[in-house]
DNA sequence: GGAACGATCTGC
DNA sequence: CAGATCGTTCCC
């Protein structure tokens, strides 16, 4: 089901809009469609991964089709899917995501903000993602991958630069469903 | 041991 | 546009 995630981050990143991430928290689902994400890679100067597997990114290393939760700012978490072949060192920022189920809970999570899910640091306090989740398969359990409801055209995907970074800031390697309202920034 | 720096968000 | 806030990395 997942296969499609064997291969580089810049790939698999816009294959990756319009997939679901399933949430289940207790007798609770949240879910949402993914609707823009980034791409990061070994060779990239901007990625967790440039200088080679630490502690921190050893998730990162591993093998596609798991979850690469990370700590930042001191204060938040963003929630990336591995891909490629194990230690390759790429992996794919789910950036946001359009609510599908659980709107109560996400508003909830998110304190009554009007924002939810529109960041990737809103998105995973939204669905209560953290670093406890770092390493988990999307296969299975509390927080899944499903497949899209309907497919993405290639025509309604825009590919951009990436938000946030200071370093190998030319790539293309943000990808976003074109004229969708949950998208955290529109691009170029 | 210590300094520098964030794949961000919020409020002014 | 500045401030929050702390884990990770790197240098001494």
């Amino acid at each position: 089901m997942l296969d499609f995630l064997n291969h580089s981050a810049e790939v698999v990143a816009p294959m990756l809009l319009g997939w679901r991430l399933h949430r289940r928290l207790g007798e609770h689902t949240l879910e949402g469609v993914i609707v823009e994400t980034e791409a990061y890679s070994q060779q990239d100067a901007a990625s967790h991964s440039y200088k080679g597997q630490t502690p921190r990114t050893e998730i990162m290393f591993g093998p596609a089709g798991k979850a690469y939760v990370y700590f930042t700012y001191g204060m938040h978490y963003c929630f990336n899917i591995v891909t490629g072949k194990a230690g390759e060192g790429s992996a794919v920022l789910i950036r946001a995501l359009q609510p599908l189920k659980g709107l109560s809970v996400i508003r909830q999570n998110r304190l009554g903000s009007v924002s939810l899910t529109n960041g990737p640091a809103k998105l995973c306090q939204a669905f209560q993602i953290d670093k406890h989740l770092s390493g988990h398969d999307l296969c299975t359990g509390p927080l899944l991958l499903l497949p899209p409801k309907q497919k993405i055209n290639a025509t309604d995907i825009i590919a951009t630069t990436r938000v946030g970074i200071t370093k190998d800031t030319e790539r293309l390697w943000r990808f976003y469903i074109k004229d969708n309202v949950f998208v955290s920034k529109p691009g170029v």
